[in-house]
DNA sequence: TATTCAATGGTCAAGTATGGTCAGAAAAGA
DNA sequence: TCTTTTCTGACCATACTTGACCATTGAATA
């Protein structure tokens, strides 16, 4: 069963991919009208899956003749990876953080969908389990096991 | 007498079955409502018959939407894998034991090259750091930031 | 020009829907 | 009986939804 913020997060990368230049125009009140929702129910889904960490900038303007620009961030075009890898350094993410810019990244192509799983299990909660491991070695063992779990799944 | 706990091992084993990739999702409401028991019944059962050293993984999302999936692990045909695996499970390792794992499934060809590195630079003491970090969340943005640095590097 | 106001979008806190954890009771097995 | 496994319920954490109220913009109007 899938949410409605999963249905218009879907909706909008739909769009974003028949972009041509990775920038959408749309209006909140027609998308909540669309999806029969309150209005800020687009603005939550653009804050918990559209953050520059996803690769998306959102730009908005008030008022009549409003609009909510939606653009998906090219790593090529502005050597996004390396003011990200400055933005990242000494800062902390949390789960869906870090699983937003992962999947990112395998968008840009800069990971290969297993890198992506990989990289995605290692830092979930399951493996960095809720409390922090007794020491570094024990995480070890942890990520270790994910890696050798994700070698032996079927579905890829 | 079978007892519940078996019941719905049994049940949820049918179902990977039956699923095409050994991939099945379920909601542990409605899991428990068929099985008239309490949601955390679901969480015992899961936690006693479904973990990597059974040979399944689980991933769950609250909220919402939620789910409760369950990955099957593709054991049967990669013993040494299994038995690397059972030996983790539970144990420390060191940096050097870690990476001479990497290494082992590089040679094997259960990793590619690039694999291998990302894995290595993750798990080696730069990242993990000497001393726990504060939080997970700062462990996630470390990790992610040797992630960017791998990907960064131009000889790979 | 200054003011007003309709048309947008923004924020935040409360409410709802999931799933998670843990300790102790109950049941089953040795 | 003693031990292990199963079951239960109280309390917790996270994700999603809703609605009341706020802010900005631009066009119409005084």
């Amino acid at each position: 069963m899938s949410s409605l913020s999963r249905e218009i997060e879907k909706y909008l990368k739909t769009l974003l991919e028949n972009a041509h230049n990775g920038v959408i125009e749309v209006q909140r009140s027609t998308l909540s009208g669309f999806f029969e929702c309150v209005p800020s129910q687009i603005n939550y889904v653009l804050s918990t899956r559209f953050t520059p960490a996803h690769g998306y900038i959102v730009e908005t303007r008030r008022g009549g003749g409003g609009y909510v620009r939606i653009i998906r961030l090219n790593i090529n075009s502005n050597n996004k990876l390396k003011i990200l890898f400055d933005e990242i350094i000494g800062s902390e993410l949390t789960q869906n953080q870090s699983e937003g810019l992962l999947e990112y990244l395998r968008k840009e192509d800069y990971l290969t969908r297993r890198e992506a799983i990989l990289l995605k299990n290692i830092t979930s909660e399951n493996v960095l389990a809720g409390s922090l491991p007794k020491n570094m070695d024990t995480l070890r063992a942890q990520i270790l096991q994910s890696i050798l779990a994700t070698i032996l799944r079927e579905d890829i």
